[in-house]
DNA sequence: AGCTATACATTCATTTGTGTCTGTAACGGT
DNA sequence: ACCGTTACAGACACAAATGAATGTATAGCT
């Protein structure tokens, strides 16, 4: 019975798809290892074995789709001559469109709005996900607070506002359309949305 | 042992309390009835006298922020002479700030957006939230969509899309700040994020 | 060829939650 | 004063789910 190297690696893909696509359906609380095992062909016995608990399978999850934060970093920091706060645009732009070209990684945002509660055990894999969110908001209060960005946003408008503004606005959209995708067609509609927020923050938007 | 009937309502009132707060901390589906009637000083046949199960439980509390929504029609129908997007800005803020002052509320919106999976038993609260949601969405696309709105938009942005990131920016906004109340100050920082969106979608804002 | 660690399957004990049923004391009307 | 109903408490039966323990066949190395 004992597997190759590659088959085992096959099962723990087939057990993290199975999650997946459980996790989705019944949310994660309501999903038993049991169901999990069951769906990707296995019993829990293998489940044990690739992951503790259902806590750092639902961890490992998540970092099949979180890109690494020094690229996040990199990609704003304006190093590459362009203006900063439009790489800002453009990054928040591929965000919404990404998730609507890569069904997984919709998938797992949808789990990761709408079906999971982030309670004791999950406590961990959620401080790491704020973690992350809390750290693209501060680069984008940071980013907007440079002299040569600050100076162009509309008066009244602060840094941190601009920040949340805008992190709000791709969450709230992440979390409708995750909900809903006949809402809007991100392909088309993305775009506009995300420029009129920038627009009215910043002075010579366009 | 038998109670008074006002005395039989504050029980009840205080397994929605105590219910309240459990989800809060542990999640809907981590919270069982028994811990629910313990906080509340009651035992589970307390719980399952006032209410059918979890599931009516959870709705019979999520009713008591969920705003009628008449009253939300009346206030953006435009009778009232004022400008119609006006009203909707000011029903936007109004709703951020109102989160701010009303702690239940604050509680409640918490559980919705972070403390819960909406699965099978829950389904039926579920579709009467989002119901309300899309409601207020389809509201505020039939607004935009009035002629003397309609052309006061910015050119590129369709009264489908305006409606959208509207909503999106206040549920992003509500999202990130029950998550962590520190990110922003509602009473300071809602109104000029949300005069940004707005100025970024209509020509004439100010 | 033989040994060992791997990749699971199977079984077990324990816990936990749920729904229901029954008991019961006191309220509220007659 | 009596009685039916109310507002619970307490007990029971049943169904999951978990984690750990054990079994086992084989892959891979020597």
């Amino acid at each position: 019975m004992r597997r190759t190297k590659e088959e085992a690696e096959k099962t723990r893909g087939a057990i993290l798809d199975a999650a997946e696509h459980l996790f989705l359906e019944n949310g994660v609380a309501h999903t038993s290892l049991e169901q999990i095992a069951r769906a990707a062909g296995v019993t829990r016995g293998a489940v044990y074995w690739h992951f503790q608990n259902k806590a750092h399978l639902f961890h490992e999850m998540l970092s099949q789709v979180r890109l690494p934060q020094e690229q996040m970093t990199e990609r704003l920091c304006g190093c590459n001559g362009q203006d900063p706060m439009l790489s800002l645009r453009d990054l928040c732009l591929e965000a919404i469109v990404n998730l609507a070209r890569d069904e997984q990684r919709k998938r797992i945002f949808n789990i990761l709005l709408h079906r999971c509660e982030f309670t004791e055990e999950l406590r961990e894999a959620e401080e790491r996900h704020y973690a992350f969110v809390d750290q693209f908001i501060q680069l984008c209060e940071a980013l907007f607070a440079r002299p040569a960005c600050r100076e162009r946003l509309r008066p009244g408008i602060t840094p941190l506002q601009a920040s949340r503004a805008v992190h709000g606005l791709v969450i709230g959209l992440f979390s409708d359309w995750t909900r809903d995708p006949a809402l809007f067609d991100p392909l088309i509609d993305a775009e506009p949305m995300v420029d009129a927020l920038f627009r009215g923050l910043v002075k010579d938007w366009d």
